[in-house]
DNA sequence: TTTAGCACTCATCTTCATTGAGTGCTAACA
DNA sequence: TGTTAGCACTCAATGAAGATGAGTGCTAAA
């Protein structure tokens, strides 16, 4: 592994890069961060390090740049975590928690505090429909033939559909039939509603039954209601890697299109905590100069969504890991207050 | 006024310099225009049209550019409405449809399309709740203190609020508020809640009547629930206009401010039918080099909502126009079916 | 009134030299 | 053996100078 002068080269090098955006010559290491070493030594240890592919040189009279093998190591080993006073903690959770009536407003403002502290973009995935667990389901008869089916989950999410039907209901039988899904339904999640429930729902309800599990149940495992919000797009145009506007527009265009944004962070989603994908390891190809900073936020126990950073690969990791997790934990605590 | 060479001549100017975004010389115009008259001839004219205002020219040796002035009388004299086919008309109607069943994707597919059918940003106004017409009202007890509170609104538009309650009450007890509340505003709008029909609610239901006033009804009409999306940013920044990297910021930094955003659409929504905002006609400063295009929709007869385009001042205005115009009134179809 | 001709302007492109940050290598030093 | 000073070398970036050409305005003739 690396010894402990080339770490602090490494790492020195990379807290420059991030900073100014400009390769790092081995003077500019010695004057700054004064490691008791002349230049020239640096320069050795700066060759062994592209050596081992941790720097990388964008032409032989530039300085070095970290490569992706680079940060990875800075954010696995070197990279203390950036702590917050007291003051910072109680300001974010309390910036957020001004909306902490709606869901919907809740995960936008998390996402748009997120994008403003990063200075990067930042992309929310709001809560899967189906790791959550009905609290209440009810019908309400708004005319004649059609119905209004209201869903209440968890975290104190509502989802309403309208539905048409051939046949008309009385307000009693709609009472009855609420009363029963609700006892059928009470406490379960959706990934949990099987074939089998699907088919007694349908069997007990005649066709409001099969309207009830096409429409509303199916309709909504299918699309699992997935909604991706973004925020400060306009803020990674401030960078200068972005500065070619091309490649700030393969970015954009991904940040349009729902399914790639989604697929994106599919990834991370998987694993809890705070995930870090750097450049290359990042399988959208037009991604491969970012980085993802992402962490999954929960109500009580269940993984539920995913909210996180994309920026440049030249990213103040320590600070963003810390944002992104701070802010998915107070996330995570106002949904699971809301319950 | 112009007469009728000007006017050709102008016209050409334009046409040249939306397709090409270059300068545009008297003897492009002499060879693709055929105008029957030389470049010297049309140089003359050109001058004179300068003179006037319509034209500039960004430097001595250059062709000339359309002015705010020049565009504005082309939208308003010379342009000829761009007519879809009744196939095109068609593919856009069917394209949105597909949506029909939820007001919020309905409205979010119209701006998609309308940002990829004009290669710009497309920015729409969510239905202010306010113009709309309550349709159903609706209590449910969810347990002890909190209750769901649901309003159905005229276009199918379901909006709800949880509110939680001190003093407990019983299903029957809601049931009954629940039809009271429905007989004192069915049919009417959130803009006629007055101060009068407040403190009736208040006096008749207690302290539930006071949380629904203070929580669900007066909360509703100041946010108005004015929601604005956009969709297709990364197409700007394929204009030659934008390849300045810190103007395309200002502008998607408009973008990501809700209330800028609306502040911006106020203007348009006051007038009926497309209206047509040109460069320096804009109030804000950071748009102007930008044109937009909008139209509002409608429920019924009334005006709910607005839908249009931001791009460049040099655009196919003809186009934009007749795409606006058609993707609006497809819009308050859908949605006056919804209803 | 229109047009051909011509001198003039000026952004853009190309070329070329200059600059300077930064390197690798070598040899001397601790 | 590890460290450092010195030096030649590289190459992106900057800028000046000249060439190019698109386009104009003006004048005089048709």
């Amino acid at each position: 592994m690396l010894d402990e002068r080339k770490r602090l080269v490494l790492r020195a090098v990379i807290e420059d890069y991030v900073e100014t955006a400009e390769p790092v010559g081995s003077r500019t290491i010695a004057r700054k961060h004064n490691l008791g070493v002349s230049p020239a030594t640096i320069r050795n240890e700066m060759a062994d390090l592209e050596e081992t592919g941790y720097l990388h040189q964008p032409h032989v009279s530039a300085g070095r740049v970290p490569s992706d093998k680079g940060y990875r190591f800075y954010v696995d080993v070197l990279m203390e975590p950036h702590t917050f006073s007291e003051r910072e903690y109680g300001v974010i959770y309390r910036e957020i928690s001004g909306y902490y009536r709606e869901m919907e407003r809740l995960i936008r403002e998390a996402t748009r505090l997120l994008a403003l502290l990063t200075q990067s973009i930042s992309v929310v995935v709001a809560p899967r429909m189906d790791r959550l667990v009905f609290k209440h389901v009810q019908l309400v008869l708004l005319d004649e033939n059609s119905i209004l089916v209201i869903l209440v989950l968890q975290p104190g999410i509502v989802k309403n559909k309208l539905i048409k039907t051939e046949q008309s209901y009385s307000p009693a039988q709609l009472h009855e039939i609420s009363t029963a899904l609700n006892q059928k339904l009470k406490g379960i999640t959706y990934r949990e509603l099987g074939p089998t429930v699907f088919s007694e729902i349908i069997r007990d309800f005649g066709e409001i039954g099969t309207v009830l599990v096409e429409l509303v149940f199916r309709g909504l495992t299918e699309d699992k209601g997935e909604q991706v919000y973004s925020s400060g797009t306009a803020n990674i145009l401030q960078q200068p890697e972005f500065q070619d506007v091309d490649r700030a527009r393969v970015l954009l265009e991904i940040l349009d299109e729902k399914e790639r944004l989604l697929s994106l962070l599919s990834d991370a989603s998987k694993s809890r905590g705070v995930h870090i994908a750097i450049g290359h390891e990042n399988p959208h190809e037009e991604m491969q100069d970012c980085s993802l900073v992402t962490s999954t936020y929960h109500v009580g126990r269940d993984v539920v969504g995913t909210i996180g950073v994309i920026g440049p690969t030249r990213m103040e990791y320590a600070r963003v890991v810390s944002l992104v997790d701070l802010i998915a934990s107070s996330l995570s605590e106002l949904l699971t207050e809301l319950k």
